[in-house]
DNA sequence: CGTTATGTACCAACTATGGTTACAACAACG
DNA sequence: CGTTGTTGTAACCATAGTTGGTACATAACG
């Protein structure tokens, strides 16, 4: 299974403030028409990192404005906030394999530790890649042309 | 989003064909009652290892078995076999940003390296282990207390 | 108070997972 | 050759996640 286009979502929401946010007033509805999606899709996003402590936003007056330093935002940030796997892990084990089988009753010894080192090294390579490096790399592409 | 447990039963299923194909007949059955699911979800599962050429098995006579030696065969050629994504992509790349948008025309170029990276490293790390290691580190588990 | 935008409840279509039953196809054996 | 055991596969179901949408209560602010 793929990983949901939340997280490329949510990563482009991000940027998109950042760049946008010193001319526009970042509502839902701006940025989903960047997105292409429903501006409720945003919303419910929008909620996600915010549960997360990545944005602010308020209610009535609309805005929403990252809540931390770009360069103390990472990948993995982005992706703990709005891929819900509320055990953190990445591999889904078959729950009940057969105990009184030796194979059934050691398979879950041997495979974890081979399996959390391959979620951490994911992880570890998500978390090296900052906001502030997106942002850097987007400006990059917008300032030799034209502005906004 | 969870990797499914179709790749744990795999790596599973592997392990016992091995641990077991000198003493049992590997059926569907057989491995069915070690990982405790239906055989005809062990039967479409092999169906999967097959096309990969992980592993060999007869029609009407039964049993399965490995088709490559143990230590050609990775956790990342199991994933590749089971996990049925067609692109072979890990991230789902929301499809429709806003062209006109600068954020929008250019947030795939921007992530696309990143996301290749993480996915890249994540596969780094299946790659390096072998159906051989895992294999080993079950039989040291097993022998010293008692034989099946 | 009216305007504006968020927060959220609810709905719907689609897809994947995980499981089950049923049965045809096939190999091997008495 | 027919029986037996097993695979290969279709058909079906329940559940859950994804993606997208409508509607409206709630809050902020001029």
């Amino acid at each position: 299974m793929q990983i949901s286009s939340r997280f490329t979502i949510a990563v482009h929401v991000l940027v998109c403030i950042e760049v946008f946010k010193k001319d526009y007033k970042i509502t839902s509805e701006f940025l989903s028409s960047s997105v292409n999606v429903n501006p409720v899709v945003i919303r419910k996003l929008i909620q996600q990192l915010k549960k997360a402590g990545l944005v602010c936003v308020v209610r009535g007056s609309g805005g929403a404005d990252t809540a931390k330093p770009l360069d103390q935002i990472t990948l993995l940030d982005v992706y703990n906030a709005v891929e819900c796997v509320d055990s953190g892990e990445l591999f889904h084990f078959h729950e009940n394999p057969n105990l009184l089988c030796p194979v059934g009753k050691n398979i879950h010894a041997v495979l974890d530790e081979r399996l959390e080192k391959i979620q951490k090294a994911m992880e570890d390579e998500m978390q090296s890649v900052t906001l502030l490096d997106l942002l850097n790399r987007m400006q990059n592409r917008l300032q030799p042309g034209s502005e906004i």
